[in-house]
DNA sequence: CGCTTACATAGCTCACCGGCTATATATAAA
DNA sequence: TTTATATATAGCCGGTGAGCTATGTAAGCG
């Protein structure tokens, strides 16, 4: 009934600009071990760890082990609350403009 | 140089609920004043006038003055960044999507 | 088996932020 | 002019979360 949970934890997790930042870059560069990411990321190895547990949590990137090495990357998919929510966001303007319209015609006649 | 700032500013005031919510109910419903929209916020008046004037920080909402009250509006045209930052991602992974296909040509040749 | 490297987890601290109440300001009403 | 109503501001408090260091776990290497 509650579509506003998807929404909630995308905005919450893309609210910080160090997390969003590592998304942005995934999604720029495909796939990016930890150790790649860290190096300009401006924060600690831990923080990037944690950064990219929450965006996982979030649906937002998946990992792939391979040895003692994790590879992440993007997950696009997981944008769609978020283009959905924009365009209900303008369509419920659309409508009121559609209803005004609407209004204006019939005072017309 | 820095089209992050204003993403920034999006997600940071989009990521509170209760904010959203608020935007939500502008958008949905049209111009309210903040009477109207505490009677259903579940959080008192003076939150909700702190959060409006958060979404009027990042541009989301325009004020009017009318006596006594005030009366809150949508701004939708302040989430054409939100716009651009989606399709910017998907961009991205459509041009890597791109580079494989040339690749893929190329080592076909 | 040690030793190193790659990443994850634990635990701490500190700043920020969302909620509240109380109060200020401004306009309408009596 | 006093009183009531609408909104904004001030100031406080508790929870959350992002950063750090230290340590755990696991895989490659001598």
């Amino acid at each position: 009934m509650d579509m506003s949970d998807g929404q909630d934890v995308l905005f919450r997790t893309l609210a910080d600009p160090t997390r969003r930042a590592l998304f942005e870059r995934l999604c720029r560069e495909g796939e990016k071990t930890v150790g790649a990411l860290t190096a300009r990321a401006g924060v600690s190895q831990p923080v990037v760890s944690k950064h990219l547990k929450l965006l996982k949590q979030a649906g937002l990137v998946n990992d792939r082990h391979e040895g003692r090495q994790t590879h992440y990357s993007a997950r696009l998919a997981a944008l769609s609350p978020l283009v959905d929510w924009t365009s209900e966001m303008t369509g419920f303007w659309q409508n009121r403009f559609d209803d005004l319209e609407d209004l204006l015609k019939r005072m017309d006649q």
